[in-house]
DNA sequence: TGACTCCATGTCGGATATGACATATATTGA
DNA sequence: TCAATATATGTCATATCCGACATGGAGTCA
């Protein structure tokens, strides 16, 4: 089984349990899920507190609501890059998202 | 023209001069490219503190030497994720990178 | 109950990033 | 100077991510 599928289909157990013991990660990747996962909570936050639904996230990203849930669920599928471009779209400078990474 | 198209082409200015003055970058697009170019300058001082070459943080990240060296120079084709997987691979942690971005 | 809104999840074709490779251009040391 | 090493740049096939869409479930209100 490959290796990168194999992961993805482990990687659902993320948001049941909490994290990397009883998954084989090695620290650095154990680092990039807790970066992700950091992030994509403070999305979520951030929209609530805007009091939009993700379909108008979605509309303001130009990008669709189940991306949007997919981005708040630390989906395996969802890059850091689109997790930091949706956060900086909601208005996020360089050093919130370093204060949101702290 | 394609906008990503141009954009890639308007962006081998990064380097060359300054930043986003003379780009039409919108604030979320600056603070991206900040964000993209803040971890790339970081990646080359770690890489050269601990004394690699390109060609051997390659091997460590399982990639090339052209790529690191794309990393390094901000190019538009690398990803966050990748920088970000990098940094966190020659050692820096979450708190770390967050630092980074400060 | 049924109509409505919101969010989750699976899938797909097209878009983008990837490692690899070739090759050009520094940079270093004898 | 030359050659060895390091770094930059362009291209390509493949891997990965993207928006979009369909659909299901949960909650709310009449």
């Amino acid at each position: 089984m490959n290796t990168t599928k194999r992961k993805r289909l482990e990687a659902k157990g993320w948001k049941v349990g909490n994290a990397s013991d009883f998954l084989n990660l090695s620290p650095e990747e154990a680092a990039y899920v807790e970066v992700k996962l950091a992030l994509s909570k403070r999305l979520q936050e951030t929209r609530r507190v805007k009091n939009l639904s993700q379909e108008q996230l979605a509309q303001l990203l130009k990008s669709s609501q189940s991306r949007v849930a997919k981005m708040e669920a630390g989906d395996p599928t969802v890059s850091l890059d689109l997790l930091v471009r949706s956060l900086l779209a909601l208005g996020a400078s360089r050093k919130t998202l370093a204060r949101m990474l702290a």
